[in-house]
RNA sequence: AGGGCAGUAGCUCAAUUGGCAGAGCAGCUGAUUCCAAAUCAGCAGGUUGAGGGUUCAAGUCCUUCCUGCCCUGCCA
């Protein structure tokens, strides 16, 4: 039976761009045959949070955010990543054979670099923590995005470097799933980049009423009336739209704007609209998560759960490690 | 490890011989706008890396420590 596995960070709120970029299709995914292992992961988001207060409560918002969006956490394995320290001791012996010319080739490390982030070691040694995570539970499948697939990559190589310097089959060579952007343009931030937290131009799920409308306000427009005919095609605005609404209505609304006129949608107008179809979208996952949050004990339960889980097999994984390298 | 330089608001920096900790940008609120942007008005933002000392008074002087960068070394 294929094993997937998924992790995402819990360094903050999740935003649209998580939901369409990953969420989705990783929650999809979980539907399919298989096992499943979501974890969260904390140990890496320690590499760039200082605050014990948020991070405790992000690694639950992040946990009942999956849950909500209905993510089955009895038929699914979910997570958190310091709940295994066995990663940790696969990622030391990862370590040994993870060549320095390998991690410095990592483009999203040097992208932090080139940023002028100070870099700890921990952030150096990343893609070693995240080959363990990978390997650990014999994953066979991991959908990424594509500024994870190096990361995977890597993960290969390292998992090749141990089997060929002990001669022995301890870690299962892993495949990258790339989500397909084909159906999906790329969901952009508030200001036309890619959204993300670190553009600090995030719409978050589940933001509703005023704040969203406030939120959406700052969506780059420019100084055009509503009657002078504009190519949808080139505003910022109907990207997002596309997402929420029906192809019936986004058509219509396109031609409207397309013509020009009297009638014609200002942009005002569209945000309302966004803000409408946003909350419409996420209503029942918004439910759910009220029911989540008033039953604490069900999220500890899932969590303690997929840990258990997902140790065992962490566990066993290490074990052949051990035993392959000859520390026992 | 030794020597040198540095650390002030989220960011970049200022503060005279020791004398009320400030500015620009970012942020927030309002006006304006179809919504924004721009502009205008306003608001907020700090244990001056930490501790100790000198002094009426310390961002500033002395001292110990922490962190970062540079140089010179040492070493499983």
């Amino acid at each position: 039976m294929a094993v997937h596995l998924s992790g995402i960070q819990p360094s903050g709120l999740l935003h649209l761009g998580n939901y369409f970029g990953a969420i989705r299709q990783h929650v999809a995914l979980s539907e399919q045959k298989g096992e499943h292992f979501y974890f969260i992961a904390d140990y890496h988001a320690l590499t760039s949070s200082r605050d014990p207060e948020a991070l405790r409560s992000y690694i639950r918002e992040t946990a009942i955010t999956y849950l909500a969006l209905g993510l089955d956490g009895d038929s699914a394995c979910l997570f958190r990543q310091s709940d295994v320290p066995e990663v940790t001791e696969i990622a030391w012996l990862l370590g040994t054979v993870a060549g320095m010319g390998l991690l410095e080739r990592a483009t999203s490390y040097k992208d932090k670099i080139a940023k002028g982030l100070k870099p700890s070691v921990g952030l150096f040694t990343y893609p070693v923590l995240m080959a363990s995570d990978i390997l650990a539970y014999g994953s066979d499948i991991v959908p990424v995005g594509k500024d994870q697939a190096q990361h995977v990559e890597m993960a290969q190589d390292m998992a090749a470097s141990f089997n060929a310097a002990f001669d022995a089959e301890v870690f299962r060579r892993p495949e990258m799933l790339l989500s397909e952007e084909k159906s999906s343009r790329k969901v952009p931030g508030l200001d036309g980049q890619k959204m993300s937290k670190s553009y600090d131009n995030t719409i978050w799920l589940f933001e509703t009423g005023k704040p969203l409308r406030k939120a959406l306000n700052r969506i780059v427009t420019d100084s055009r009336p509503p009657t002078e005919p504009k190519n949808p095609d080139e505003l910022l605005l109907f990207d997002l739209l596309h997402l929420f609404l029906d192809d019936g209505e986004l058509q219509q609304l396109k031609t409207s704007v397309r013509e020009g006129g009297e009638g014609a949608p200002g942009y005002g107008d569209l945000k309302n609209r966004l803000a409408e179809g946003i909350e419409d979208w996420f209503a029942p996952a918004r439910e759910k998560r009220e029911l989540l949050l008033a039953d604490t004990g069900e999220v500890d339960r899932i969590l303690a759960r997929g840990g258990e889980v997902a140790r065992e097999r962490a566990a066993s994984v290490r074990d052949r490690a051990l035993e392959a390298s000859g520390l026992r």
